[in-house]
DNA sequence: GTGAAAGCGCTAACAT
DNA sequence: ATGTTAGCGCTTTCAC
């Protein structure tokens, strides 16, 4: 009954071999003799000896961990890109370190601390709202972006939003909608300006009315979505038609409209982003725009990694492809308004 | 412009010290003179040296951080906990690593291998599901519990699940209900046992009817809840009233019964367990039990971090307290039914 | 108050 | 095929 840990020595001293024969057995089997390596794995499992990562790790001069970097746990969008990250990293034997720009004092700071504190082989940025001063940090690890970044040519994973915002549109003037307004995220945040301009240059493309006070400020929240909401239902002249930049938003809206007597889509038609998994069950289902989440994840790991393999620090960016998604929240404008 | 990351001999080269005082400064800043702390100090700014946290954490027999050992990270339920388990760690300089038990292999392999790698100075598990052989290992860090594990005394931080189902069932008893199903999380999930525990013997202590077909299988998962919802369609005795073991049940189950044309909760009355932010946002607003996720989460960390420190491998239990939140999706039986 | 020196546990040349 | 050895970059006695 060892309450010791069992170190390299303890298992080549049982094993009757050197430090350098465990280590080789361990890593590379083929190279060491079967009669050594069966006597090296039985002194292993005597000693239950296990590789001590630390020294492992600055012998071979890497850390064996990510580091993700993004705004909010919390925030359920996130959880799904993050699976798919950990369903790349884990089989890669890679940590996944997950950091909450949050949870600290300066954001800017923390990224920059991530970057020289050596303690990943690299990093995934999911906070677009970061600056990009880091990039000119030295001996800084590979990042790959997994979401917009204005103004920087880091190899990101990203997603159409312009083309998602013009879809939803186009949707509503099928339709038979000359009335659309927009819900938007955060001012400052890439994603919600993407979708804002897609918006607005779809409207005008169609010729539609672009009018501002059907442009309501959101933060992707369900709140805010049902801020939006009672501004809606405050308007003299209503939209008949409604883009959120998020799905979120859109079911904290419904929620709201409809407990005040209101039906979706009947007296309004609206169209969420994202397609988190709950909008199709919700009554009626939501109509979106889909972003591949894991999908997303899984290509931000794969590229972050083939960067850390090679050595290099850049690399091809990726566009991933975004489905429109009909459901039951839209339908042609009521008569008659 | 360095291509090279400095090292603490650069810094001391630089600064004109050795490299114990250059290590001294960044530690105990006040056992060092003013002056060479002021030398050092600029050497640092000038080299652009950060500390190199693997070699640090050789030297110093730790790792500085804390692996999460869950079962899906995509859940958003987890998600929130993760929030409050960073808000404790990110400050305290504790990294947090991530680890899916669902991509890898084998979970119980996972945990040993975390357990035993020495990659972390702790671990807070939130699977339930994982086999209590753990705690057997021998130089295995502290770990704390944020949920319930049978027959296990680790220290944990967990939640009065049986209460939560008693509150439930006695809420639908006090509003007239006596024939009241439950739909289940999934068999051997240790939370989902102790609710349908509390939902069985509620229903005993009020003298309600006990009924095996009214006690459905589900997964805690929305897809299970609509499933839920087509088996309670196709009843021929339905019951009035039905407790979720977890609101993402309860929102598949309203979706379903919604578009079916039945009222929530004028045909049915369903309570939930979690309170997911969502739920405030359905029309109905959904009655249900709160969890207070981000302080399990919290708690969890702050016990961790003591056990860390002085070095133990026990440590007080904590029970949180959850809290019955009536909204609008229970009310009194259909009369006549 | 500061420096010299000894490792933490491991891996990778280089020798044999 | 295996052993010897020299560190990876840091912290921490132990002297001075």
């Amino acid at each position: 009954m060892d309450k010791k840990i069992a170190t390299i020595q303890d298992v080549a001293r049982v094993a009757g071999v050197s430090t350098a024969t465990v280590s080789r057995t361990l890593s590379k089997p083929t190279v060491v003799a079967a009669a050594t390596r069966e006597a090296v794995l039985n002194a292993v499992a005597e000693t239950g000896y296990r590789i001590n990562a630390t020294a492992s790790n600055l012998r071979r001069q890497r850390t064996g961990s990510v580091i993700v970097l993004l705004p909010n746990i919390a925030n359920p969008f996130f959880a799904q890109i993050l699976a798919g990250l950990s369903s790349i990293l884990t089989p890669a034997k890679y940590g996944m370190l997950i950091a909450d720009t949050q949870s600290g004092p300066d954001p800017d700071e923390r990224l920059v601390h991530y970057l020289t504190s050596g303690q990943a082989d690299g990093l995934i940025l999911l906070d677009g709202s970061l600056s990009p001063d880091a990039l000119k940090i030295p001996g800084r690890p590979p990042i790959v972006m997994a979401c917009e970044w204005m103004g920087s040519d880091l190899p990101s994973v990203r997603v159409e939003n312009g083309r998602g915002a013009a879809m939803a549109v186009g949707h509503f003037a099928q339709l038979g909608h000359r009335s659309v307004g927009h819900v938007t995220g955060p001012r400052g945040n890439v994603l919600a300006e993407s979708r804002l301009e897609g918006f607005r240059s779809a409207l005008t493309s169609l010729g539609l009315p672009l009018r501002h006070d059907w442009i309501l400020e959101g933060d992707f929240s369900m709140d805010s979505g049902a801020a939006a909401a009672n501004a809606w239902l405050a308007m003299e002249d209503r939209p008949t038609a409604l883009f959120f930049a998020s799905d979120e938003m859109a079911v904290g809206f419904m929620g709201v409209v409809q407990r005040a007597g209101y039906s979706v889509p009947e007296d309004v038609s609206i169209v969420g982003f994202d397609n988190i998994e709950i909008v199709q069950h919700l009554s009626p289902a939501l109509t979106t725009i889909r972003q591949p989440r894991t999908q997303i994840g899984i290509r931000a790991a794969e590229l972050l990694l083939r960067m850390i393999e090679t050595g290099t620090l850049t690399g091809p960016s990726d566009l991933i492809e975004i489905e429109f998604i009909r459901r039951g929240s839209a339908c042609p404008p009521p008569v008659g308004e």
